[in-house]
DNA sequence: ATGAAAGCGCTAACAC
DNA sequence: GTGTTAGCGCTTTCAT
């Protein structure tokens, strides 16, 4: 069924069938309504690939992200639907797996599509402006999110991760430590590292002692958060509490602490990075950065649709404010010796 | 960049720059390194749009789920990816909230974009055929996943309920449960009525009674996890034990009891209809239903991979059989009068 | 092994 | 208001 058959059934020309489905043009009421009606009876669908073809328009939105499965990203994606189905574009979603090799294909594959706007959150490895290269050159507008570039600003919505640190670790400070281990993201990442800045700021502003081995280079995973946490309650015999610089490696820490049957905050004292909705309903009590990770999804599709709509690359840049929800895991409860 | 381009750049016509590009027809080997050479040096990225229109193929997988916030469809769509990856597909995905209303609209803007194959789980509603007919019509292969359509059978992966339902119920009749009561899913839908199946199925065989009190209509969602399990802790005072027949309620039955400083399983043994895993990394001790939901996922697209090469609708039924973790959830610790 | 030409199903000037 | 016509950027016969 193509729009010929529209037309011959109609009795008016493909032009004005067109302009009944594409809603725009000069067209009579009766003329439009006697169009729509055989429209509703035969079932006709347009040919969204034609369509997109000849107006050079695709309608289609691109999700570039690392990791599918991660529930941080699946509530982004949430977010971005919601915008993209009001707006009436389709997502077209990819994972590159956390892996740059696979991500450079994802960009090709990406183009070849020829989306309308494009949403990237780029893998962990470290990122230069050269590694989105074909993005750029394709004239796609796009935004990025939570993860940045580290040789040039873009578009996009990112955390306020110092922040975010700073207010961690100023919890533990002001619960009363003085020996605070952190684990940190890759040093690959702005995120890792501006976390780490945030820890830093708070412990100088408070006067306390910066040690560079009560600094643990994590990679946001769960084995990562895991075995630091391990080697912390281990060697570090004086830590009184950890700053976890995120949701994943929380989960693996919580794990290492309950294997040696420790208790949260009598022991040992943590704070996370990430709130996860499951803490809560599970009855588990982690103190945390808040990040309402939804609203982020939707401000992110909000800001490509600016983009879009002006068909430029703005640069413009909105930093997120993340929160601290205290739940008492961050007490000071003994001092070690 | 188009193709012509490169047809000038290279001295050769159009047609033979195509038929490079595809990767199919007769073309010399210094010919197609030539133009490769090209290619690569002025960075051309074909028009898929273009391609699709022409080929009649869109290399394009529409995947439909009802929430994509949800950990399971999460999962589900990771695997999917991985074999669509691997494949050259690129995946279209879709949310219909569980609206059957949305999901119409869904239907009509997926066969727009004449994907090559559609992957659909159901929204929560009662589904007839006559409710799909838009795909049907389409003549694209699709399959079914999880929830099937009442009137008709149609190519699909789902998880034997009846079975499911039965492994925990009889669990917990082994551990000496005598009144057991259950928090269903949706009767409109096959899981919900399977899952109670199964439970009746154990009852019987194992020469229990069934009441009608015991059996609590659910909805899948969180809330009526925690309202109906606050019901049966209130009212029901005889019942030892509660099937729970999803993970999401069960979050819900937790933090209701909880509320009620109840201790599983001394005051009340459970077993959830699906394992999640952060049960076992939060040290939560629930017996559950257990599904491998990535490995599903990728089954579903080898499904539909088959059903694309053949362009047929098989009307071929993957059943996957769930599995039983016992944690202890489901022992009987006291006997109430 | 390569090229010429028609056409995929639609949109968008432009003409009337 | 409506129709005519020329593409959109490719693929695919059919020649040669």
């Amino acid at each position: 069924m193509k729009i010929e058959e529209i037309a011959k059934l109609s009795g008016f020309s493909k032009s004005t069938v067109s302009r009944v489905i594409s809603n725009n043009g000069y067209v009579s009421k009766e003329t439009k309504e006697k169009i729509l009606k055989i429209i509703e009876e035969v079932n006709y669908i347009p040919n969204g690939i034609a369509r997109s073809l000849s107006s050079n328009k695709s309608n289609t939105v691109a999700v570039i992200i690392p990791d599918i499965q991660n529930s941080y990203f699946g509530d982004i994606i949430k977010g971005i639907s919601n915008i993209m189905d009001k707006n009436n574009l389709h997502m077209l979603v990819y994972s590159t797996d956390e892996n740059i090799k696979k991500e450079k294909k994802v960009f090709q594959n990406v183009i070849e599509q020829r989306p309308s706007g494009i949403i990237l959150s780029i893998s962990l490895q470290y990122h230069k402006k050269k590694d989105i290269k074909v993005l750029l050159d394709s004239g796609i507008p796009f935004v990025l999110f939570d993860r940045q570039i580290f040789d040039e600003t873009f578009t996009g919505v990112f955390f306020d991760d110092i922040k975010g640190g700073y207010l961690a670790t100023e919890a533990l400070i002001n619960s009363g430590h003085e020996n605070i281990a952190i684990i940190t993201g890759p040093f690959s990442t702005t995120n890792g590292l501006n976390r780490l800045e945030g820890y830093k700021k708070a412990m100088l502003e408070k006067n306390k002692k910066i040690s560079e081995e009560n600094i643990y280079e994590g990679n946001f995973h769960f084995d990562s958060g895991y075995e630091n946490t391990k080697k912390i309650l281990e060697k570090n015999k004086k830590t009184t509490a950890i700053f976890i610089c995120n949701n994943e490696m929380t989960l693996g820490a919580l794990q290492a602490i309950r294997e040696k049957n420790l208790k949260i905050p009598d022991d040992i004292a943590i704070v996370s990075y990430d709130n996860h909705k499951y803490f809560e309903i599970l009855g588990i009590n982690i103190s945390a950065i808040n990040r309402d990770i939804e609203e982020t999804g939707m401000e992110i599709a909000k800001l490509l649709l600016e983009e879009m709509k002006n068909s430029s690359r703005s640069k413009k840049i909105v930093i997120v404010s993340p929160t601290l929800i205290l739940r008492n895991s961050e007490k000071l409860v003994k001092i070690k010796d």
